[in-house]
RNA sequence: GGAGAGAUGGCUGAGUGGUUGAAAGCGCUCGCCUCGAAAGCGAGUAGGCGGGUAGCCCCUGCCUCGUGAGUUCGAAUCUCACUCUCUCCGCCA
């Protein structure tokens, strides 16, 4: 959520952000006209209220004097009324602001290349060439079917598309990831693990801004209050919700893992073989709270987290910067980590990490004091994906992959495989 | 699921219709004291939304005592609904 005041004052930097994102700025002009009437009418309401208040402190002292307050109360009782049908006046203008303001994507930053879509992404760095193959290299799809470690069939008789059953050496390896990743985070990049609920109320989704707008993308309990969150950014990140940090609190460093599950409406088509896009996947997720004028260093640091574990398990990435029309609605800059991925003969977003500066920490109103006594501020929230747990199993299969269909271990991965080398048919 | 108790400021905790936005204590900040510190003493210390003035200093109004409705001239205080926490019982991995 952007501050109502920021565009009261400089409607134009709002307008031009939404152009750069490719998307409608009429929006601003209509919040506005909303806002000065809102303004208008609590102006208004204001003076009838101490007015209010003012005579009935001096119908208390009367009534002490045993004077006649029938007019006084009459004259209230009037008074009274009015002041009720404007406050239901300006909390429906307060409802309407807030709706749009919630509306309002984040202002990307200036370092942000302008672009319309994800074709104008910018490369920012590679590692590592992709291995070139003797042999006619397979989809991870079929290298795990052939292993015995993925049933998509079985899988879509529990539950449908876009499910996975993990099996032995499979089940273990993502085991083995998530705890290989949390480790590393936890061990060398000084983060604090949490384990967090993956059921989370209407609140906790409006603060890191999936909900109002991506409903559609999420998984709804029905006839409750809980959503089933499309990652642990979001308990995470809401942990802090409506409290006030202090500045020794800061910064905060979260690793968390957790299932994530998304309804991928709209993704018909898209990635439907292999582990690439499920229903339900693990990931480790990274989540960061920090002082403002630190951000953008913590990001190029959490972006770097991520790569670790990138690196350490050698297989080969990019780095690309998202352009303005890609950067999605709560980041101000995201940078996504993609990995080499054989069969689509391309690299495949393995991890994304965002600043969102204070827009998320304005909707979960989370703050902290610069020093004792001092007013509040809204921190910076940021996090990344530390990876993504399936997606890296495919990678994994398809770059270790050998000419006899087995898959060798990544070196880093083998002490939490009990010493497992290589992952051969039963 | 049943019965009961509760929800007040950074924390603990008073307060059952009218100078209570809120006693007291703790914590924190500043000052005094001290060579310095502790102790002691004194002062200060919630957030939000408007208006004035104007770069976050200051003045001023309104709102906020779990959330939402209601009663009333006036609600932390009375009524109703909801949420959450705790205790006991039941059930259960």
């Amino acid at each position: 959520m952007l501050d109502i005041k920021t565009i009261r004052e400089d409607p134009k930097l709002v307008k031009d952000s939404l152009v750069r994102r490719g998307e409608d700025s009429s929006v601003v002009d209509m919040l506005l006209l909303c806002d000065e009437e809102r303004r208008k009418l609590v102006y208004e309401v204001e003076k009838l209220k101490q007015r209010r208040n003012e005579v009935s402190s001096e119908i208390a002292k009367m009534k002490r004097e045993d004077q006649d307050t029938k007019g006084a109360i009459l004259e209230m009782r009037e008074v009274g009324e009015r002041i009720k049908e404007m406050d239901d006046t300006i909390r429906q203008m307060e409802k309407k602001i807030s709706d749009i303001l919630l509306s309002i994507p984040n202002i990307p930053h200036e370092s942000v290349p302008y672009g319309k879509d994800e074709s104008e992404n910018v490369e920012v760095r590679r590692w590592r060439e992709p291995r070139s193959f003797d042999f006619e290299p397979k989809a991870h799809w079929d290298i795990g079917v052939n292993l015995g470690i993925l049933d998509f069939e079985r899988a879509s008789k529990i539950s449908g598309a876009r499910f996975t059953v993990l099996r032995g050496a499979g089940a273990r390896l993502s085991r083995a990831l998530v705890a290989f990743m949390i480790d590393l985070h936890t061990g060398e990049h000084g983060y604090t693990e949490i384990y967090p609920p993956v059921l989370v109320n209407t609140e906790s989704m409006i603060g890191t801004g999936q909900l109002p707008k991506f409903a559609e993308d999420m998984f709804h309990c029905e006839g409750t209050d809980y959503y089933l969150i499309p990652t642990a950014e979001v308990p995470v990140t809401n942990l802090y919700r409506d409290e006030i940090l202090s500045a020794d609190d800061l910064p905060i460093y979260h690793v968390a893992y957790s299932a994530c599950f998304r309804a991928e409406a709209g993704s018909a088509g898209r990635d439907t073989r292999g582990l690439i896009r499920q229903h339900q996947f693990d990931k480790v997720e990274l989540v960061k709270f920090v002082k403002p004028g630190t951000s953008y260093d913590e990001l190029e640091k959490l972006v770097g987290n991520a790569e670790e574990v990138l690196r350490r398990l050698e297989l080969p990435y990019r780095v690309v910067m998202m352009c303005t029309g890609d950067v999605g609605f709560a980041a101000a800059k995201k940078y996504d980590p993609e990995v080499w991925m054989p069969s689509y003969g391309r690299y495949v977003e393995i991890s994304s990490c965002s600043n969102f500066e204070d827009f998320q920490a304005r909707r979960a109103n989370i703050r902290y004091r610069s020093e004792p006594g001092a007013k509040p501020e809204y921190v910076h929230t940021l996090n990344g994906s530390g990876v993504a747990v399936g997606r890296t199993i495919a990678a994994i299969l398809e770059n270790y992959q050998e000419a006899d269909g087995s898959v060798v271990v990544p070196e880093a991965l083998r002490p939490y495989m009990g010493g497992l080398r290589r992952i051969e048919a039963e």
